[in-house]
RNA sequence: GGGGUCGUAGAUCAAUUGGUUAGAUCGCCAGCUUGUCACGCUGGAGGCUGCGGGUUCGAGUCCCGUCGAUCUCGCCA
């Protein structure tokens, strides 16, 4: 070891040692005749002094620039009072530099671990190991190490077993687009990284391993966002011999577990369930942020009976026109901004933006006079609305009024400091639609995956009215965001059959697909069910951090680029050739 | 593929309506400085205003294109 110590450790109780440390430069201070050092590494900082009385070591510490790497030599003493720094951690005692040698002189970075000010990501992605130094970023890595550590410790402690799955796998057509891998030894062959474990799980459901979790490397080859990354940290969780709610209490526990050990807090459990019906009629979203009120409420009976033509046709044509109150408002949000918040609900396909400024008893409003006494008053009532509040509404088919809707809200909370950052507020949505209607291609597409079990009572609505049927799947929301989803697996091949049926896949082509599955499931498939944590979402809402790239290491930019090594790149034409591969790049 | 924001010194930002020599702070370099801890003081260097076109007597500023970053819609079973 070249250090004694690290510079977090030491204390008045070690005053009178000689130690050693090994670290970056934080600062220097040089007074020309004293030099002062803080010193840093991952466990702290330490302020090193340097007298001329040893004049050939001052010469060296007075060259000395911040980011040079140094060991250092000397005696732990103690400060006078007046002198202590109160903001370090040791800042009641000095380490006086004896001997000192310069480990690795350090180019000027183009920006300091120190600096407030960030610089664009663009440059702390491409000097990332800088970045890496702050201890903002440090603690985030230092998070996501518990909160794996205390994941692996829960399910070991509650006998599950963590099997690790291929990386290079079989393609599936279904769901996100692949990473592919070209197959050297195949010629024209490709191996597709995984979008998660999920057939390997349940075929280890099938080979008798009832209780299995991995920290599953994931990659997705699609567009990114604020919280997606193209490849990603699934906490994985399958057992067999379950119900849906032995997934739900098992994930209960892990989530307290993680508050507990995390946030030394404690978690109240059972998490709420709330069913997919009700947040979506409540909050407009699956994702809700329960954090803040700002419901939605329904105003159809109100938008039918009024004059206004909008609202009316809406409503006759079998839309919808919900509207949410926000308090106190009526002075906060200009004509302007309200322009600017219609601009803002379009993005999601709303045609429009309808307001109201409550007052006593009535409403102002461009479009009031198209309300009578008993309307203006029934909207009143209906949203709970006092004087001074503000009511935003959207009239347009459910899918858009949820999404508009949902997404003002978010906006509207945001904007008012609504919630605490901090908080989690975490809940279970359950019972989500067993199939989305896709009018591009007119049929059924799965709303989660083709193996989730449908709801047992809905079984007889697989014939009937296949958009009524409910999955037995769950998603785990916290804060707005899908934190985890789920379901419970089909075991049954008649029910297997008649999904397939229904999502148009034939049974050749539902062979020539997921054969292996449904060949596993012949041989003895217990029932099984199973879920999937975002892990790295999971850091980012402990930090109360916005952004996926704050919890990883080494994040990629939006256009899946790293910034630090410069991937993707070209290779060369003899690795394509051994691969059996030409490029043909568009002009 | 679509929409929004951004790109000026190493970093963070400024630059009136299109108008003279593109500024400030931090950092960097040199000197001074023995108790600082965001040390201080003095001096200095540092700019293809992302890139390419266009309009104009004149462009950091306006227009078109392009590259990159970011947010977002679509996409993410």
């Amino acid at each position: 070891m070249l250090r004694t110590h690290t510079c977090g450790e030491l204390r008045l109780g070690s005053v009178g040692q000689t130690v050693t440390l090994c670290g970056w430069v934080n600062t220097y201070r040089d007074f020309g005749g004293l030099v002062f050092i803080d010193l840093r590494d991952r466990y702290g900082l330490i302020q090193v002094v340097f007298n001329p009385s040893k004049a050939e070591m001052h010469e060296v510490a007075r060259t000395l620039r911040n980011e040079d790497v140094i060991r250092v030599t000397g005696q732990v003493v103690a400060r006078p009072a007046d002198m202590q720094n109160a903001k370090l951690a040791t800042g009641e005692i000095d380490v006086q530099a004896g001997e000192l040698e310069v480990l690795n002189k350090s180019k000027t970075p183009p920006f300091f671990p120190t600096q407030t000010d960030l610089p664009n990501e663009e440059l702390r992605l491409k000097y990332r190991f800088v970045d890496l130094r702050r201890p903002e970023v440090q603690q985030a890595l230092i998070l996501r190490h518990k909160m794996s550590k205390a994941t692996r410790d829960y399910f070991d402690e509650n006998n599950f077993l963590e099997i690790e799955t291929p990386m290079l796998g079989r393609s599936t057509p279904e769901g996100a687009r692949d990473y592919l891998v070209p197959s050297r030894v195949h010629e024209g062959c490709f191996y597709a990284l995984p979008q998660s474990p999920q057939i390997y799980k349940q075929i280890l459901m099938v080979a008798g391993y009832d209780r299995y979790f991995q920290l599953a490397k994931c990659f997705r080859d699609e567009d990114l966002r604020a919280d997606r990354q193209p490849e990603f940290t699934q906490i994985d969780v399958e057992m067999a011999f379950v119900q849906q709610e032995d997934i739900l209490s098992t994930i209960d526990g892990l989530m307290k577990r993680l508050v507990k050990d995390l946030r030394g807090a404690e978690l109240q459990t059972p998490l709420p369930r709330l069913t997919h019906r009700e947040v979506m009629e409540r909050f407009g979203s699956d994702k809700p942020d329960l954090r803040f009120d700002l419901e939605l409420k329904c105003l159809g009976d109100i938008a039918a009976a009024c004059d206004f033509g909008v609202f009316k046709s809406t409503i006759e044509s079998g839309g919808r026109v919900r509207g949410i109150r926000v308090p106190q408002a009526a002075e906060k949000y200009s004509r302007k901004v309200i322009d600017e918040l219609t601009e803002f609900v379009k993005q999601y396909g709303a045609k429009g933006l309808a307001f109201f400024r409550v007052k006593d008893g009535e409403l102002d409003s461009p479009i009031a006079k198209f309300f009578n006494a008993d309307h203006q008053k029934a909207i009143i009532t209906r949203m709970a609305a006092q004087p001074g509040d503000l009511i935003f509404c959207v009239a347009d088919t459910f899918k858009v009024s949820c999404a508009a809707l949902s997404a003002l809200r978010n906006r509207l909370a945001r904007e008012l400091n609504l919630f605490d950052p901090q908080e989690l507020k975490i809940a279970w949505v359950c019972d989500f639609p067993m199939f989305q209607w896709n009018d591009e291609e007119k049929r059924w597409d799965a709303e989660h995956h083709p193996f989730c079990q449908p709801v047992d009572e809905d079984i007889p609505l697989l014939d009937t009215d296949p958009g009524q049927v409910r999955a037995q799947s769950y998603d785990l929301v916290c804060n707005g965001y899908e934190a985890a989803s789920g379901s419970v697996r089909i075991h049954d091949s008649a029910v297997q059959q008649k999904i397939f049926n229904l999502l148009g896949i034939t049974n050749e082509e539902a062979e020539l697909r997921f054969g292996f599955l449904l060949e596993a499931l012949r041989y003895g498939a217990p029932p099984h069910a199973g879920v999937a944590l975002g892990l790295d979402r999971w850091v980012m809402m402990f930090l109360a951090s916005d952004n996926i790239r704050d919890v990883i290491a080494f994040p990629k930019t939006q256009k899946a680029s790293d910034m630090l090594t410069g991937a993707p790149a070209p290779v060369d034409l003899r690795q394509l050739r051994d691969l059996h591969i030409k490029v043909d790049v568009p002009k």
